[in-house]
DNA sequence: GCAAATTAATGATTTATTCAAG
DNA sequence: CTTGAATAAATCATTAATTTGC
């Protein structure tokens, strides 16, 4: 309750967009102004801290990354474009075997050797891995909900049951539940000297392994 | 089109049970039976690929990782505990001049300068620098909603008038909107030598810039 | 005064929704 | 139309405030 002045009216219009100042309202715009500084040398900065070099508005239009860097695969498809992932065969159907497998939300250490098994059909990084799964179950969520709707009117709703024709529901009770502490960890991968440059940075967080469930 | 398509890495989610399906609406006793395997040995590998190396459910309880790493600020505040973020007084004031100052989805060479500041007031890390702005912003749009739900029925809000009072709202021409690749990339940091340890496994992807909203 | 019990804030994840490439 | 990519909303969980009983 120490602040809280802000007033932005959201619009709500169905536009996502952030580059603006994403529901419309608050002028205010970071990334429009060119370059244009924040005329506010007020500086009311706490101790040290310049707020103004973070305000930066965009710096400017950040080259994309340089195709080749450390980690291109051998003889990998290529990939003309290189905008998006396009799976291969192979991959999908390894994919789609620990989905069935019972595979939802592989955490890093998973996705990473998975990454490695599916480059060798072709060019794959982990993030594909994992929105893939992301994808993949929210997917199946939705088909099998529309299903359900279609031809069931008895809210049994029974969890896991008319859905993915081919798995036998297991039992797979098994909801942990161990008290793991979270213990996500980022780390910045060393920025370069240069504040300019707009190399990959790497700032990664990593990735929890169970939810402890007790309130 | 060669140009632009910054490539800052953003964070990873995930990692959770991967027991069942969704909602937990139907409260299907979570949180009760601890550690049953998912038994299921049915394996369909594909070839030489091995199913089980990755369907493997949650190896063992994780420790939480050790506390002492290698980033451990000289005269930091030591975080007892050290589960969750605290952040200070200073922290805090900072953030949120930075908000105030427009900045909501600051990118990974953003995060990583603030982070690097904040860090001179106490334990910080980037992830927690991007989880306060997405958290920082949800809550101050849900705050709006409910004032504007309380208080006004005209339909009038003209955008932006009352708002953030210090920013003298620009014209803000020019939404820019220019055409970026998404490119995000994520990189994994050598996994450890073993597969069954735990230790922080990074897995960073990256985030965008702004969102090209040409259709 | 203080600690257990309760509530309020808010950090951290997960899920749903949206955008856009192919 | 399919689906990879990205974000925002909803939710969970933990810590700090605070109340309460002694």
């Amino acid at each position: 309750m120490g602040l809280s002045s802000m007033k932005v009216h959201q619009f709500a219009r169905g536009g996502a967009l952030w580059g603006d100042d994403e529901y419309s309202s608050s002028g205010l715009s970071l990334g429009v102004c060119k370059r244009l500084r924040p005329l506010n040398p007020k500086l009311t900065t706490t101790g040290a801290f310049d707020l103004r070099s973070f305000i930066r508005p965009e710096s400017s239009p950040i080259q994309l990354v340089s195709p080749e860097h450390k980690k291109d695969s051998p003889q990998v498809e290529t990939h003309p474009g290189g905008t998006r992932w396009n799976p291969t065969q192979e991959q999908i159907g390894i994919l789609e075997m620990l989905y069935r497998g019972g595979m939802r939300t592989p955490n890093a250490q998973q996705i990473e050797q998975i990454t490695a098994q599916l480059s060798k059909y072709g060019k794959i990084e982990g993030k594909n891995v994992f929105y893939w799964f992301q994808n993949h179950k929210a997917r199946e969520r939705q088909k099998q909900k529309r299903n359900n709707l279609g031809l069931t009117h008895s809210p049994r709703t029974a969890p896991s049951s008319t859905m993915i024709n081919s798995i036998s529901l297991k039992p797979r009770g098994e909801v942990v539940e161990s008290p793991y502490k979270k213990c996500r960890s980022w780390s910045f991968e060393s920025l370069e000297k240069d504040e300019e440059d707009n190399k990959t940075l790497e700032l990664f967080p990593l990735h929890p392994e169970g939810r402890s469930r007790s309130s």
